[in-house]
DNA sequence: ACTCATGTAATATACTGAGTTACATGAAAG
DNA sequence: CTTTCATGTAACTCAGTATATTACATGAGT
């Protein structure tokens, strides 16, 4: 199946932000997450919503950052995009009549609850200030070039 | 996203199968799944690969179990229809020179193998067997009853 | 006014899983 | 040994959906 790279789009993106002090344009933004200005346009909008960035328009406008990279986790993130379908399996009827049907349901359906769990965890526990370390790790000398 | 019931229909004809002694058609197994004929013996030709059913040709043909369900786990059924993707979340590209996309990919991508690790963890152990005699618990009266 | 940038609806495109058709192969029944 | 029935499989159609694109409206700055 066709993976979606929204979640880590939207990641880069504000990343990429974050290496910046001036508004970023969608068309930039989109050029560095190698997608459309107006995906990214929609995209950021949830994140507008809930305050974590802030649009201007016009000459010098653009996209800049409105939170504390510290304060926002991956979760904040996901759920700003709409939190989007985890997992790529699921049950063909959520509620039959059929016994067998309903066996298979609870045998599979705890395995993939754990899995989602585990994963939303996981997004809650990290920041994206944590991420945003990583990028330090590197070899110096290119930290914030694209 | 779409999820694929792939997974969930094959362990559905598996069962439905553990409840009879008579070799299944494609049809009637189709049916019990609520999907086609010929969909059924394409997920079935990677069972009969690995010996875990047998097909039969003509009259008083059809599908017939050809393990122990004790044996075989999730895992492996899930290994015979092709180990299709479980996560609906991925990186847009793996291996990319820009910092933030490779800083990106760390973060989500331990999250996701995780999780990953903990659905196939969560398959091995689980058997054939184990999810049949969930329907044991059910209310009594119509045990193999579709 | 004019340019630039976002906001957003509407549309187009691409992809992919699933379903369907069609026909070949082989087994059992009569 | 012909008919019937069931699987085996390639080829094709269909439907759903994520993403990309186009087009135009809105509003900020120059």
């Amino acid at each position: 199946m066709k993976k979606s790279t929204k979640f880590s789009d939207v990641l880069h993106i504000l990343l990429h932000m974050a290496g910046s002090r001036n508004p970023a344009r969608s068309e930039t933004l989109a050029k560095s997450a190698q997608t459309n200005p107006v995906v990214v346009r929609r995209i950021m909008a949830g994140l507008r919503e809930r305050g974590f960035v802030q649009s201007e328009k016009g000459h010098g406008g653009g996209w800049s950052l409105s939170c504390d990279l510290k304060k926002v986790t991956l979760y904040d993130v996901y759920d700003s995009i709409g939190a989007p379908t985890m997992l790529a399996l699921g049950n063909r009827a959520e509620s039959s009549k059929c016994l067998v049907e309903k066996a298979v349901n609870t045998a599979t359906g705890h395995a993939f609850r754990e899995a989602e769990s585990l994963l939303i965890a996981n997004f809650r526990n990290t920041t994206l200030a944590d991420v945003h370390s990583i990028i330090k790790k590197y070899p110096r000398g290119h930290a914030k070039r694209k």
